[in-house]
RNA sequence: CGGGGAGUAGCGCAGUCCGGUUAGCGCGCAGCGUUCGGGACGCUGAGGUCGGAGGUUCAAAUCCUCUCUCCCCGACCA
């Protein structure tokens, strides 16, 4: 591609309002271009990166017997209805209505489609197991959307979705996937980790996210060190250090003026948070009143309670939900109280004689014990999981991390087979519901999450797998210097016809512009054509990530630069780790 | 949805508080000339409904009301 010519050009200054640096690097390499809130066009240099990045998932999908095809991005509410999705997501999911009054969604992911699929495709155990995958276009109207390509709302997903006889089947669709997605990420250059994650709006018996970490990252992992345990913070355990064996002694109401959180409390005291209890008030999307307590010095984890309980939603409770249960915001337990469902942390159970709200204004309670003064309707672990805090694996201190979440597998179990009826005949002649799972890589985040790990002060540093180009080639000099112009214009000339792609900064301008440019856009190597050097028959190659140049003859520039390109390939499979 | 910030030429900004020539500057863009190994220089030029609507006023980028959009933090989120 001749840059003259480029469609998109690059910018010396990102747009002021673009914070990320990956959101500036791709509009300043000309990579992409805001529409509107999340929403962006591809410019052909940054589909260029798309395309080699989708040509990988498509590889590696095929590879574990994926099937491409392509679902609809328009779909008719009655499937989402029979699901129940419908009316469980909300308004991030876009709805409309056809001319003939019928209502329609945009494709907020495919589940429902490709369960219909199913339902009529597949009758028999012989036609098991099976793996579908697509890379379609998702509209999600977040409530908000950040990080420029991070977390937009139309995406290109690559979704798969398998389908097995069994458990054990759906097992092994997931551990396939898992490794693909390895292979993916890594090839395209990335550093990540796998961690447990949450199950969320999927539904669905497991899940495990592929974090690649920045500082950008929407979401912060916890990490153990010294054994490797990994998980959302979402879901993240961790070990409670056990309080001493102590009596349990009587319960006493103490007065304690302007005590409403837990730190007033315990400087009130001269108490450690650590024997206090933390009470906070939900109302569960089912209609329960949720009374959580956790120990006062750790925090409640909304998504483990929620899961805990197995509610779809939780929203705080409101001061007077909160008296009609018989409780006090800030001097809250769940001593006296009624008409609450009381779920309490494990650190609240195996805590003795804690300090507990009196559920009138201005005093609490010493000595609280669990099972003695109240009951719990549930013991579970919903403490939010910090830095510091003990493994639950080895006891070892927990390390946090931001990340970038680049891909998601679900086993989906028979949550969408059963709804929509999507069976199968075993040789016995008896129906099951088909075991699915649910496999998803966003592209462009993909882009956008390499830009964050691969970057320096000049520019972009992509990987020869991905990158747009393989080589930018700049002709040093005026265009009206004929000699290295021609000499340029052949080398772009062999270099095409050779398979090398190359970007051509054949504009009639300065080298300062084109070093600059070159390195912005970041292409794996840059070959410069001058006539400095040209008057000693050589051409200039010098890798993106070294600072220094090698000079070859003109005449061994292909066969040079073909094989500079084949070290860097071979050095980046190496860094993979993966075998063949 | 709550909090904060911003909309003036393709990009970066000044001007707005305190209303008053023809709305400016840098980069970029076009033409001519000089220059050519890390974002050159000179001259000339094109490019603006000052986000939109309504209002106040002799007069509005500037004041008032409403509204739209974008960014950031939070809530939210496969």
């Amino acid at each position: 591609m001749r840059m003259s010519h480029l469609f998109g050009r690059t910018l010396r200054a990102a747009p002021s309002d673009v914070e990320i640096l990956s959101h500036q690097l791709s509009i300043r390499a000309g990579l992409v271009r805001p529409l509107g809130s999340g929403i962006f066009s591809v410019l052909p240099t940054g589909w260029r990166v798309i395309q080699k990045i989708e040509k990988i998932i498509r590889e590696e999908m095929n590879a574990i017997g994926g099937q491409d095809m392509m679902m609809p991005v328009v779909h008719p509410a009655d499937l989402w209805r029979e699901t129940g999705r419908y009316d469980l997501i909300g308004p991030e999911m876009a709805r409309f209505k056809d001319r003939g009054d019928r209502d329609m969604v945009l494709a907020f992911t495919h589940e429902e489609v490709v369960t219909d699929l199913a339902r009529h495709e597949i009758n028999s155990y012989r036609q098991l197991p099976q793996i579908v995958y697509h890379l379609q276009t998702k509209f999600r109207d977040e409530p908000r959307s950040r990080g420029g390509l991070i977390r937009v709302r139309e995406f290109t997903m690559k979704d798969s979705y398998s389908f097995d006889l069994d458990e054990a089947g759906l097992e092994v669709a997931y551990q396939k996937h898992w490794r693909a997605y390895q292979r993916i990420f890594s090839r395209a250059g990335l550093y990540y980790i796998v961690v447990g994650a949450d199950v969320g709006m999927m539904g669905g018996t497991a899940s495990h996210e592929f974090m690649a970490f920045s500082p950008n990252g929407e979401d912060t992992i916890l990490l153990c060190d010294a054994c490797g345990y990994a998980e959302n913070q979402e879901v993240a355990r961790f070990t409670r250090d056990r309080p001493t064996a102590e009596q349990m002694l009587p319960a006493e109401e103490v007065e304690t003026p302007n005590t409403t959180t837990i730190q007033l409390l315990a400087d009130y005291l001269k108490i450690p948070t650590s024997r206090t209890a933390k009470a906070v008030f939900y109302m569960g999307a089912s209609g329960r009143f949720i009374f959580a307590v956790v120990r006062g010095d750790l925090g409640i984890n909304e998504t483990k309670l929620r899961n805990a309980l197995n509610e779809s939603a939780l929203t705080p409770a409101t001061v007077d939900q909160i008296r009609g249960i018989g409780a006090e915001a800030g001097y809250g337990s769940p001593v006296g109280v009624k008409g609450a469902f009381v779920v309490i942390d494990e650190s609240v159970r195996d805590s003795p004689n804690l300090v507990a709200g009196a559920n009138r204004p201005g005093y609490h309670l010493l000595n609280v014990n669990a099972g003695r003064d109240f009951e719990a309707d549930l013991v579970a672990d919903i403490a939010s999981a910090e830095a510091g805090y003990p493994c639950p694996e080895c006891g070892e201190s927990l390390r946090a991390d931001r990340a970038i979440e680049v891909g998601n597998i679900f086993k989906l179990g028979t949550r969408y087979s059963e709804a929509l009826g999507a069976t199968y005949l075993d040789a016995e002649g008896i129906e099951h519901p088909v075991l699915m799972g649910s496999y998803g890589i966003g592209s462009g985040r993909l882009l956008a999450t390499v830009i964050e790990q691969r970057y320096d002060e000049n520019g972009i540093l992509w990987p020869l797998s991905i990158a747009p180009y393989h080589v930018s080639l700049i002709a040093i000099g005026s265009n009206n210097d004929e000699e290295t112009m021609s000499a340029a214009n052949q080398l772009y000339a062999d270099l095409t016809q050779s398979g090398i792609e190359v970007l051509y900064d054949d504009r009639d301008d300065r080298p300062g512009v084109k070093f600059n440019d070159a390195d912005l856009i970041g292409n794996p190597l840059r070959v410069a054509v001058s006539s400095r050097n040209l008057a000693n028959g050589q051409i200039e190659i010098k890798r993106r990530t070294s600072p220094d140049a090698e000079f070859v003859p003109l005449g061994e520039a292909v066969s040079a630069i073909r094989r500079m390109l084949d070290d860097i390939a071979a050095e980046e499979w190496a860094a993979t780790g993966l075998d063949q």
